[in-house]
Parts: structure tokens; sequence; C-alpha cells
DNA sequence: GTCTCAC
DNA sequence: GTGAGACAACGCCAC
DNA sequence: GTGGCG
């Protein structure tokens, strides 16, 4: 497989090239693959950078010999598609290769339950029924996307993506801050721990891992019951409304995300905005304490991760249950 | 970005 | 060999 | 069936 392009700037504002990607994607490797490993992924394609087009992409037809796929039924699509595997640090380059600035993995893995009966192990083609029986409908995550929908005065819902406005930076994430900080709390009286990342804009990420036991369906079900408790405690302040223009001026809680296929950019994907931030983790003391969203970057992630190491390592081991009673 | 097909 | 053109997701829900 | 949505 050849690199191509590798002087093609992919980052106008800061002149960073397709080259600079592929080796941010290769330093960032120890810490990224272990949490795309064993899942699908959803690829998101910029092959002329983040002012260029960008469009999905899952059906792969004719990868290169080292890359894994799995056969995957695409019930819309009424059919089997090949969805690739990132398990290598070759793949990771190969994905980069093809203008992937994010990394997006199912919270689901193609790796059999351990201890199920009645499952046929890799069996996720040919019906929606046989992949709804499959691994893959059982996630290890529990995830909640909190957006901020607040905007700079005098512009809306279609001009949402304002990281250039450092005003409006800091206002939304200060909102996306105090819901994640009051869904921390609802977790924690619930006795259940939750990993927390920036998504690299200005909102946050929060996964509570769970065991492989429960369907899409049922934590759909959990997360749709928790966001709406929490909205019902702060209704001027949070929202799950499904209309963009219900949400401004709120931060939404989105937890639609909880579902076979659904992603989110992964834990540290570059993201596609100009200051080319990372997604990264952080503890629920430094929320707590405040911090700028946007600090951590392709020039500066790697000075934490060498001070903090990965802070979600572990996440895997700490599966939890999650109660399907209504909570409080 | 990759691939195919026509010239 | 080269350039033009096609193509690259999808599930859920409201209406 | 189409459109909004992520
Ligand atoms: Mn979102
Ligand atoms: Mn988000």
């Amino acid at each position: 497989m050849a690199f191509t392009n590798l002087d093609k700037v992919f980052f106008p504002e800061l002149g960073l090239t397709k080259g600079d990607v592929i080796a941010y994607y290769r330093r960032i490797a120890p810490y990224l693959l272990p949490h795309l490993a064993d899942r699908p992924l959803t690829l998101r394609r910029w092959p002329n950078g983040i002012v260029g087009e960008d469009f999905f992409q899952k059906d792969l037809d004719d990868p290169p010999a080292f890359v894994r796929t799995e056969r995957i039924w695409s019930e819309e699509g009424r059919r089997d598609i090949r969805m690739a595997i990132c398990n290598d640090e070759a793949t990771l380059l190969w994905l980069a290769q093809l203008g992937c600035i994010e990394m997006h993995a199912w919270f689901s893995r193609v790796t059999p339950v351990a201890r199920r009966r009645g499952a046929r192990p890799g069996a996720f083609s040919g019906s929606e029924a046989t992949i709804a029986k499959s691994a893959l409908n059982l996630p290890d995550f529990v995830v909640f996307d909190i957006d901020p929908f607040l905007f700079p005065e005098g512009t809306g819902p279609t001009r949402r993506h304002g990281e250039l406005d450092p005003d409006y930076t800091r206002k939304g994430f200060e909102a996306a801050r105090q819901a994640a900080l009051w869904l921390g709390e609802a977790l924690e009286g619930l006795g259940l721990r939750a990993f927390l990342k920036t998504s690299g804009k200005t909102g946050l990420h929060a996964f509570i891992p769970i065991v492989r036991r429960y369907t899409f369906a049922q934590t759909h079900a959990f997360a749709k019951t928790m966001a709406a408790w929490l909205t019902g405690q702060h209704p001027d302040a949070l929202t799950t409304a499904w209309s963009v223009r219900d949400r401004v001026g709120k931060v939404f809680l989105d937890y639609n995300q909880n579902l076979r296929g659904k992603t989110l950019a992964s834990i540290y994907s570059l993201r596609p905005v100009p200051q080319a931030t990372v997604s990264v983790p952080v503890t629920w003391d430094e929320l707590r304490a405040g911090f700028d969203p946007l600090r951590w970057t392709i020039a500066t992630v790697f000075d934490r991760l060498e001070r903090v190491g990965d802070l979600w390592a572990d996440i895997l081991a700490g599966a939890q249950e999650i109660a399907l009673r209504a909570e409080r």
C-alpha cells in the first residue's frame, strides 16, 4: 500500500498536511488501538482536508489484504456489507491514507460474549435477525453525548460550529460541563462509574462501561430515562428535543447514540476543526476544576499522554450492571 | 481517494 | 498513460 | 415515503 499526497494541506489554518495526520495516527496508535479493537468502523473521510467535502463509508469493496473485515448485514441495503475492523497500526495508517480524520468505532464488538449460550459466534450476516442475536447487539457502553447548543448573539443552529469564537466556546463548554456534572452526580447516586472525554469541540462524551448482557434497546431505554430525568430536574438548562431549534440555548443530552451502528468520534480522534483538536479523556476532578477543551490538539496531546497515560485504559475492566427499572 | 473505462 | 466520472451510511422517528 | 437528525 502506498501513501499519497502527503503534502496536501488538510488543516489550512495551521498548515498541517495529510502527512501530519498520518504521523499523528502513527504516534497515537499505542493509545488508540485498544479502544478500536474488534469494533466495526464507520469511515468518515475528508480526502481533500477539512475544508473539502466529507462522506461516510461502511462498505469496503476490496481492501488491502492486511485489513480485517467482517460481513455485516445492512438492513436498509438488504445486503451484507464488508466493514473494516482496526486491530493494528497498518490498518490505522491505511484509514488515515483514505482521508479518515476521525475514527468512528461501534460501541459493540465482534468477539464472542463469554459464557453466552445459544449464540452463533461470528455470525453477523444474512439477515437482521442474525445480527440482532449477535454480540454486535450487546454494547460495552451506555453513552451520553453532551452537546451545548449555545450560540453567539445573532447566529443560530446553522452556524453552530463556532469554534472560532472563543466566547461561544467558553459559554458552550461551561454549559456542557455543568450538564456533565449533573449527569455524574446522578450516576454516582446509582453507584455507576462513568468515563469522561472531551469531544474535541465544545461538548463532552460520557461512557458507562457495562457487561455485554444488555441489548441496545435496553441501553437506549436506560439512557433515555436518565436523560429525561435530568432534563426534568434542570428544564431551563437541558433538553432532549429532537428538533434543533428547540435546543437553542440549552445543552442537548443526546441518548440516541445508544443504538447498533451509531458512533461518536472516538477517543484520541483528531477533529476536523481549524485548531486540529483531539478528543481526550479527562477525570471528574478535572471537570470540576474546569479547563479549556480546545487546549488538547495534535500539537499538545502527547505532552498530556506522557504525563497521565491513557485515562481510559481500564474502561473495559470496569464493566458494570445497569438497573433497568426507572431509577428514582 | 480509488477505481474503471474510454480514447 | 491519462483524464473524466462514479462513487463512497443508515437507523429512527415525526409528519 | 420523505425529511430531520447525528
Ligand atoms: Mn451529538
Ligand atoms: Mn457531541
